[in-house]
DNA sequence: ATTGATAATACAAACGTTTACATTATAATT
DNA sequence: AATTATAATGTAAACGTTTGTATTATCAAT
């Protein structure tokens, strides 16, 4: 069995020693009304002294609270990702609880694996970000039948009853970039971004889309680039090869994610253009490195820690009020404002 | 109490449905040889029937097993932390382990906080990076009493008895790249690093010191800065005023950091340097976006992913052998090998 | 049929807590 | 001194598994 018993000191060592029940000891650690300040006194010290430490797991199977969350990301290697996860992690901590991070490595598969590892009952609640492969949900309702408190966040296409939803407003932020890119006097607006499986990466788009008919301008399909890859590099050489294909390169570009920007911006300039000077280019994102790139990265800034820490509160919620806040409950969806910052990748 | 008790379906209920007994169905639950076929199929398949998750809280009570691993990470948001992260997640996941991040955002306060909580019984074995503060080593001596397996990853000024040890060789990989700044006939090199509380910064800043020697040469004291912000800004407005102070600046620069090297840079481009043709610049680290800056870093390659898998193997074998791997053992320490990686930066 | 071996299953304790309920101690009131 | 209220502590069941040991079933050999 437990290999470890021998060394670890439990309530029942404490218990022996002081002459006291279990019972007591227990309230006594738990500063109980019902155990008088003195025994409190002595179990406290009695505690330091031989160096008790709480078993989690029995309390856990004992109160039917981990004090963990779960949390789901598409990747690790996506900074946007961990500051979802920071925001979260600071908020929780500070209600005595932590998180457990499972990656999906892009994988619906793996994605459903790590929903089923929160079913055995190691979370209170799960907070999660749908991969770009997932279009079926049976995963998460069933996660929700169980009754477990969870809340989606980022690339929501499909609005899951019973779950939180916490995301921000892809589409009009990106109508926002665009129609600066517009009212720039460009007239030919180009869009690099992430593949078209993903629901935010649509809304980005859209929104380019909107900006266009709104002032009634067209853009052309040509100088579209929806990627395919998933590595750097690969990454790279595909909005390279797009762009040094292209006769009549646009005046600006809009892209659906800082890195493409990044990319974009390299590429022209390897083609030898000058960014904003010739040709401007607006990200969405602003992660913390956006800054750090000559040019610096003018873009859409998504609150990503916030986000966190909104996802973190609306679980913590959940938790607490034992119930399932519903789909038309207005509280079961939050939209977080974005705004853009004007950088150098801009005139 | 528990209050999901009411949802959740338990062996009991299975034992119940298929009038045996809690121990025959736990037991074919587990594939044991005990149990005849036939039964093993009738308990599968009730068990999907009826919905059953094994309840891995109380199997853990039980069998004293969690195949949770705990990491503790000084920060979430650098980058190569995660990256060790991705490789012990990538390795132990094999094993049907996953991992519990904690960052101790920077402080020893909060590294200590986290110790602790892993002295509660939730994990099987801690993986950890010191912070830059982390100048006492108690904690983690306490940790390896209680029998707790515990490696230690990158910044490791001190060994501890009983723990496994992950690094790189700073000291030389340092050396290396100053040799080829000095081998590239630059005769005044300077170095931009993190704190000096550091214990890799040391290391690399010692490196910077001997490749000096070694060749003869000479540095100036007012070449060095040891960085003392946090933020990227702060960081930034720093090199800046440092360069921007500087009646000689130096033909090349050895950076601590990749991040301190495009901070460098691009301080120097303000300052109307062209990198490489007037400057020189190496960095340290090789983050997944060092190549995507124009130029492009050259840099020490730190094999951040692997080390994270090497972590985690060490560390499974240490649980696996359920005893500590002594400090005079050979495996105790692993020492992984770094690469120079030209790019853009160097001539 | 009886015996014996072994296969299959059952019983019950254990893991370390929490907590409802029961008991005992203490102090206030008569 | 007896009664009562309440403070303090104790007893034991429960949480859902695993696993050592005991029991029963099965079947081959006599």
């Amino acid at each position: 069995m437990n290999s470890k018993i021998n060394s670890r000191v439990r309530l029942e060592d404490l218990a022996r020693a002081l002459k006291l029940s279990i019972a007591t000891v227990s309230r006594a650690m738990s500063d109980s009304s019902r155990v008088k300040p003195e025994t409190k006194q002595r179990v406290l010290s009695k505690a330091k002294q031989m160096g008790y430490r709480s078993n989690q797991i029995a309390k856990s199977l004992s109160s039917g609270k981990t004090n963990v969350l779960g949390v789901i990301i598409p990747r690790y290697d996506e900074p946007f990702f961990i500051e979802v996860c920071r925001g979260i992690d600071y908020y929780v901590r500070k209600h005595d609880y932590r998180i457990l991070i499972n990656s999906s490595r892009n994988s619906f598969k793996y994605e459903k694996e790590n929903v089923l590892a929160f079913e055995r009952g190691t979370v209170d609640g799960v907070a999660m970000c749908f991969t770009h492969e997932t279009n079926s949900y049976e995963h998460v309702e069933e996660l929700i039948d169980r009754k477990m408190p969870l809340v989606l966040f980022d690339n929501i296409s499909h609005k899951i009853d019973g779950a939180g939803h916490v995301k921000i407003d892809d589409f009009s932020s990106a109508v926002k970039a665009v129609e600066i890119l517009i009212k720039h006097k460009n007239n030919s607006i180009g869009y690099i971004g992430g593949t078209s499986k993903k629901s935010v990466f649509n809304q980005r788009f859209d929104g380019f889309v909107e900006a266009h008919k709104k002032h009634h301008q067209s853009f052309k399909t040509r100088h579209v680039l929806n990627c395919k890859s998933y590595h750097q590099e690969h990454e790279f050489y595909e909005v390279f090869n797009f762009l040094s294909k292209l006769q009549d390169v646009p005046n600006a570009f809009f892209c659906s994610t800082d890195n493409y920007a990044i990319l974009c911006i390299k590429a022209l300039t390897k083609l030898g253009y000058k960014v904003p000077q010739d040709i401007e280019v607006i990200g969405f994102g602003n992660l913390h490195y956006s800054n750090m790139f000559t040019p610096e990265l003018t873009c859409v800034s998504q609150p990503s820690f916030k986000m966190g820490e909104k996802v973190a509160e609306m679980l913590l919620n959940k938790i607490d009020k034992g119930f399932f806040i519903s789909n038309t409950d207005q509280n079961s969806e939050i939209v977080l404002p974005t705004k853009l910052v004007y950088r150098d990748t801009t005139r």
